[in-house]
DNA sequence: GGAAGATTGATATACTATATAGCATTCTAA
DNA sequence: TTAGAATGCTATATAGTATATCAATCTTCC
């Protein structure tokens, strides 16, 4: 009789919530990027086209601070999304631009929002029904200490 | 009376349990990077190294995929810490090794673990009481659907 | 026992994400 | 009005991760 192997060996890593939930983390993503493929869009993306949906006038080093982007690393980000189409950057001041999103931004995010909203369902489907209430207030939690 | 401004914005992200999944693995994760700093780790040479410490005659490419790492990309991470010292590779096979602590890795180990230790402590702190016994089931949940 | 296929470690390579330093321009506050 | 802060930007570096490919070795099945 031969010992099992890989199957039933017991991952001590397991036992760390901080472990755990960088693994339950990178799962997820990459799950939603795989499912924002067809649009031809990253989880990063519709993020930032959320913000800027959500919080009109808002600055592109503003977004930065909100996404925990650095403003160097904004350029890139915003100006990829600007080429494609889907945000516009309008000037608010001698140094700042607003984003905004160009209709064909709208219609993006409004088909991205769809596979969000299917992405997080199912997300929070694979927590037991009993536990599902204290999935938000615990991850909430666990970022900011409440 | 000037309107209140980033401080106060919703952020619309923040309903998404999605992202505030992401949002709390990468602020702990960095946290813990940094409390491992003094010591030259990051966080994923600590769980190599636990993983090796637990799990005896463990397979340079079984490592990686309990830590989901390719097999490419474990060349260069377990040459650096066999470079340091830390771990060494035996022959088991004509074409695998198995991965094992030096004494030194086990030092290493030993201190780092400490680290590991307060910081997941304190991890688990920010939840409130009530909510603590939910956090390993949700986030194991949430990583492989129970 | 031998061939076909799978596995392992390795190399090369590329792409994404992220971090820092520095710069010119513009704004804000004393 | 001047000193300091903020903004967008460039350049650059590093970490993490992905794919393709290779030679050597192991396993399976006929």
């Amino acid at each position: 009789m031969t010992t099992p192997k890989a199957a039933s060996v017991t991952d001590p890593l397991e036992a760390l919530p901080g472990y755990l939930l960088r693994r339950a983390a990178l799962a997820a993503v990459n799950e939603l990027n795989e499912q924002l493929t067809p649009l031809g869009l990253r989880h990063a993306d519709v993020a930032l086209l959320m913000l800027v949906d959500a919080l009109p006038k808002l600055t592109q080093s503003e977004a930065g601070r909100l996404l925990d982007v650095q403003r160097a690393n904004m350029v890139a980000f915003v100006g990829r999304l600007q080429r494609r189409g889907l945000i516009a950057r309008e000037r608010v001041d001698g140094r700042s631009f607003a984003l905004v999103l160009t209709p064909a931004g709208k219609r993006q995010l409004a088909a991205a929002q769809q596979t969000v909203k299917t992405y997080e369902h199912a997300l929070l489907q694979r927590v037991p029904k009993a536990l599902r209430p204290m999935v938000m207030p615990i991850l909430l939690a666990l970022w900011k200490g409440e």
